[in-house]
DNA sequence: ACCCAGGTGTTTC
DNA sequence: GAAACACATGGG
């Protein structure tokens, strides 16, 4: 069986260091992981640079505009109305709680990763891509592409949903380093190796981990 | 005319 | 608890 670590190797080799989180400040990241919910990266772009046009990019600005505005500027990106409200509970109890995003990032990453659990619109994906990218906490993101992998390469037995997001995490974890740097590398590559050859039609041909002569998939 | 995308919350059994 | 549904734009 293929190890997580192993796996992380082949990926790193075969496409490279992925660059994530893709911003210029910690708050972008924040905003970032909220508009890409259930979305594609290229139309959260479109909507961040709206965002960055009008200088809204900052949590002073988000607590201060309406709601209705900052709808028309993330609508290319989808599930804008929630996703509004989304940022403005954000910001408005960043401020009220902490002043800052630093100040939250300090806090124990137990405690930090309950908070942002408790702010409507931030689930355990988007608190963790947050803890990671943002706050340079050792932690491992899993979405639905990871999870696929898991399975397809016997992780798991078959494929698990985002009710097993915990057990997931921690088996994964287990066999990495505690490392924020490796841990945020190790779930872009994830993605990178998803899109190019572990879809939901499973087509492996070509997949680099099967190249390298393991077993895959189980269900075979 | 479908299916997919760097999920989350609410409702309903 | 677990399904089923709502949320919405844009690309393949």
């Amino acid at each position: 069986m293929l190890s997580p670590l192993k796996a992380y190797e082949i990926w790193f080799r075969c496409y490279g260091p992925q660059g994530w989180w893709p911003a210029d400040s910690t708050e972008e990241i924040c905003v970032g992981a909220i508009l890409t919910q259930n979305t594609s990266w290229r139309n959260v772009e479109e909507a961040i640079a709206a965002l960055k046009k009008r200088g809204w990019l900052s949590l002073k600005a988000l607590c201060e505009i309406r709601e209705e505005e900052l709808c028309e500027a993330i609508r290319p990106c989808g599930f804008y109305r929630q996703k509004a409200r989304y940022l403005k509970e954000f910001a408005i109890s960043i401020e009220r709680g902490f002043k800052t995003l630093d100040a939250l990032f300090e806090k124990p990453l137990k405690e930090a990763r309950n908070w942002l659990l408790n702010r409507t619109g931030i689930g355990e994906e988007t608190a963790d891509s947050i803890l990671c990218y943002a706050g340079r906490h050792p932690i491992l993101v899993i979405d639905n592409y990871t999870l696929r992998i898991g399975g397809r390469l016997g992780w798991w037995p078959g494929e698990w949903d985002k009710r097993q997001y915990a057990a997931a995490q921690r088996l994964l974890m287990d066999n990495l380093p505690k490392d924020a740097t490796i841990l945020g590398e190790w779930h872009a590559l994830a993605v990178a190796h998803a899109k190019a050859h572990c879809k939901k039609k499973p087509s492996c041909g070509s997949c680099p981990l099967l190249i390298k002569g393991q077993t895959h998939p189980p269900s075979d």
